[in-house]
RNA sequence: GUGGGUGUAGCUCAGUUGGCAGAGCACCGGGUUGUGGCCCCGGUUGUCGAGGGUUCAAGCCCCUUCACUCACCCCA
């Protein structure tokens, strides 16, 4: 047997109403914020991710799914869509018209690394980019519409975690009094930390292990040395969250892996995914877009993992579910012919109908017909055509009537279309 | 890439000191000739993840390998 491929995984219908859900509730509430769907491919030149995500982080080093095509230039299965987002917005000079433009997009993004819980080769992210707007309003009001998403989405299981990164100006300064601070202190840190401490000490900060989380307690933090600029709009951000009511908590150990972020930084956490906290983040990248060759444009975005958050709810069991409404039971060739013709209009009409095509006799269809969950069941069989009628047959209560098969889409769509009040 | 756990029927899992491959659920048939669920009776379902080794004999012991899973790293 041919099984999939580690780390990528199927679907299945059960769950896909779940996702389906998701992604109607992200839709339409984007769109009510002004946001408009763009649809990007999921492979572009290995380039554009190495400029914009950063040569030196794990994901361009070691965890991007890149190839040689066939004239011999790199390609890359894309590991997130911010990249591919401004090059679109470059690329077709979107900013012509109006400098500032609101998107959103849903797709599947490959990165290759060691599958867990919550962590997929691919797996599928919504995201949603704010470019064009400097101000701290805006940061605010994205982190707004993110927290409503999962608000109608019933999550509550989550904590809003907030930073600022500071900006070209301020962070090689704070860089460098945390690299002195790390090589003062005295306490040992962990193999990973002592390697990264040079090439990105703000990495530190973000460890796990015990003893180095003991070694930074006292570190230096960011956000009191931001410049004036970034000082001042971290603090309007703030501001701004309180009076939308958004609780948030000030998480200086929020850094991020991704080199392109500036100022505002944040996460929404959950405690149901085991080790995989991050169920969406993102941040302010206010210098991406001309270091893709763009206009000096600022902007904002987050990504929410698809997988993660249908994990979330699923423990939370939505049921969505996708029952027949009619049930056709055909006994003998005519009846079926019948059965195919009817379905197939019923069918059209919007009516869920299902019809069995097997020789089973009438208890195996009525017993087919109860383990999808058919509301009703449509009974044709040689006394039926006799009499020149069908029994409907309502599973719930038992009842049945006769209808008669002259007219009878018609007849049973008009009952159907009475509010479901049907038998 | 590193470490731990787990692989037996469609699903969830038992399987003793090595001795005929099991249960529940599901599915199929019958009881009820044309009416589902509940009940009763019967039946089907296996490369025991794969390959090799030890042995008269391996699901069980040994080696190799693959997959899944959790964690590290990192991230949504």
């Amino acid at each position: 047997m041919i099984q999939l491929i580690r780390g990528v995984r199927d679907i299945l219908p059960e769950e896909v109403g779940l996702w389906q859900k998701i992604e109607k509730t992200a839709t339409s509430l984007f769109e009510n914020f002004g946001f408009c769907e763009i649809r990007l491919p999921v492979i572009e030149f290995t380039e554009l991710f190495a400029r914009s995500i950063g040569q030196d982080t794990d994901i361009v080093e070691k965890e991007m799914y890149t190839f040689l095509n066939k004239k011999d230039e790199l390609i890359t299965l894309r590991p997130e869509a911010t990249a591919s987002v401004v090059r679109a917005y470059i690329q077709h000079r979107l900013y012509a018209v109006d400098p500032v433009q609101k998107f959103y997009t849903i797709g599947p993004m490959f990165r290759k690394e060691r599958p867990q819980k919550g962590r997929y080769r691919q797996f599928y992210q919504i995201n949603a980019e704010m470019i064009g707007v400097d101000s701290p309003l805006a940061d605010a009001q994205l982190i707004f519409m993110l927290v409503e998403l999962f608000n109608r989405l019933s999550v509550s299981d989550i904590s809003i975690h907030l930073n600022s990164l500071g900006c070209p100006e301020c962070r090689p300064g704070f860089k460098k009094t945390l690299q002195k601070f790390i090589s003062n202190t005295t306490a040992k840190l962990c193999s990973d930390c002592d390697r990264r401490k040079d090439k990105n000490p703000l990495r530190v900060l973000d460890c796990k292990v015990f003893a180095c989380r003991e070694a930074m307690k006292d570190a230096p933090s960011i956000t009191e040395h931001l410049c004036n600029e970034c000082s001042e709009h971290f603090e309007a951000v703030k501001i701004a969250l309180n009076d939308l009511n958004i609780i948030f908590e000030i998480d200086k150990r929020l850094v991020r892996g991704l080199d392109y972020y500036t100022r505002t930084t944040f996460e929404v956490q959950t405690g149901s995914l085991g080790a995989q906290s991050a169920v969406a983040g993102g941040g302010r990248y206010d210098k991406l877009i001309e270091s893709l060759g763009g206009p000096s444009q600022p902007a904002i975005g987050f990504a929410i993992g698809f997988d993660r958050l249908a994990e979330i709810i699923s423990s939370n069991s939505v049921e969505v579910s996708c029952k027949p409404d009619l049930f056709i039971a055909a006994l003998g060739e005519k009846a079926k012919n019948m059965a195919l013709k009817w379905s197939c209009d019923l069918s059209l009409s919007g009516i869920k109908t299902e019809t069995d095509f097997s020789d089973k006799g009438l208890k195996g269809q009525m017993k087919k017909a109860d383990r999808i969950a058919a509301a009703y069941v449509l009974i044709l069989g040689d006394n039926e055509l006799g009499e020149g009628s069908a029994i409907l047959r309502n599973m719930t209560t038992k009842e049945q009537i006769s209808v008669p098969v002259d007219g009878i889409v018609e007849n049973i769509r008009l009952r159907f279309a009475e509010n479901q009040k049907v038998l």
